[in-house]
DNA sequence: ACATTATAGTTCAATCATGAACAAGCGGCA
DNA sequence: TGCCGCTTGTTCATGATTGAACTATAATGT
């Protein structure tokens, strides 16, 4: 029935992503669910792990990292500080610049989310051999930078 | 120094997931701006290819198979229909039900916005073999799979 | 036939991310 | 020193998505 051109669907590359974007949404929603439990948004928890293996950071810095807006971040941050998961101080000689730490109360809870997290990932991820699993990291890496910076 | 327990960055499984979730998230946005030009957000291109596919779909089909709520999908539907991209017509044996068609407008914009699109995803996987790309798109699939209804 | 239960779609208030416009601070150069 | 341009972070209006409550229809069981 439908000659028309030839289509995307019968596009192995173009299936194979469609599948990406299915399971990554699958995920994110399951570890929505997970998180709710610790009163963690997926959000708050990208901002505490960058925070603990960048301690310092500034908002700018962590919004690139995070592939957000400046904004986004602004928005976020007083709920984390109100819980007394995180710090943020002005940098002494940039008083434009305000450095975030994790409190030991933010790292607390961050432990306890990444168990969740890990727990999920190990979960889904167990559904292929490390080999492939890796190729695909890979893959994935690759494809990041390729788009970098548009 | 952090000794503190086995971290999750150390675990290839997450590492290689948070790549997933990098390189989703940096595709989405060149597709965004990719399709800005044709007047198309991606959540409307989503509807109309599922709508090609699946003609006659009801809304609640639909909202199933984008992952997204059903209100969403009355939220979306008016902007497509004015533009005359889609039909809705109720069925007869139940009242309940709206059924959605693409009109021929909305299959020629479809077409322009696939071509975009599997330009884009095209550029990006061929970042890795297409026996690397199906394997991973398995992967994906299995994992979609594994998560299903929860 | 009638009451009960379930389903399709809509409405609405709440949440969240975004980008543009803005204020404050820094650095450079005349 | 004093202007100019750039950067950092904030504010605000906007658009997207959600889930709960609601209406209407349909299906089920007695």
């Amino acid at each position: 029935m439908n000659k028309r051109q030839p289509l995307p669907w019968d596009n192995p590359r173009f299936r194979n992503w469609i599948a990406v974007v299915r399971a990554e949404k699958a995920v994110v929603r399951a570890l929505s669910q997970a998180l709710a439990p610790l009163g963690l948004k997926i959000a708050q928890l990208d901002v505490l792990m960058n925070l603990y293996r960048h301690p310092g950071t500034s908002q700018h810095e962590l919004a690139r990292r995070l592939l957000v807006g400046r904004s986004n971040i602004t928005m976020l941050l007083p709920q984390l500080e109100q819980q007394n998961l995180l710090r943020r101080e002005g940098d002494p000689r940039d008083k434009r610049i305000m450095r975030l730490y994790l409190t030991d109360e933010g790292e607390a809870l961050l432990m306890k989310a990444l168990e969740v997290y890990t727990a999920l990932i190990d979960r889904v991820m167990a559904q292929s051999s490390p080999e492939l699993c890796d190729a695909m990291g890979d893959q994935m890496r690759r494809i990041a930078e390729e788009l970098e910076g548009e």
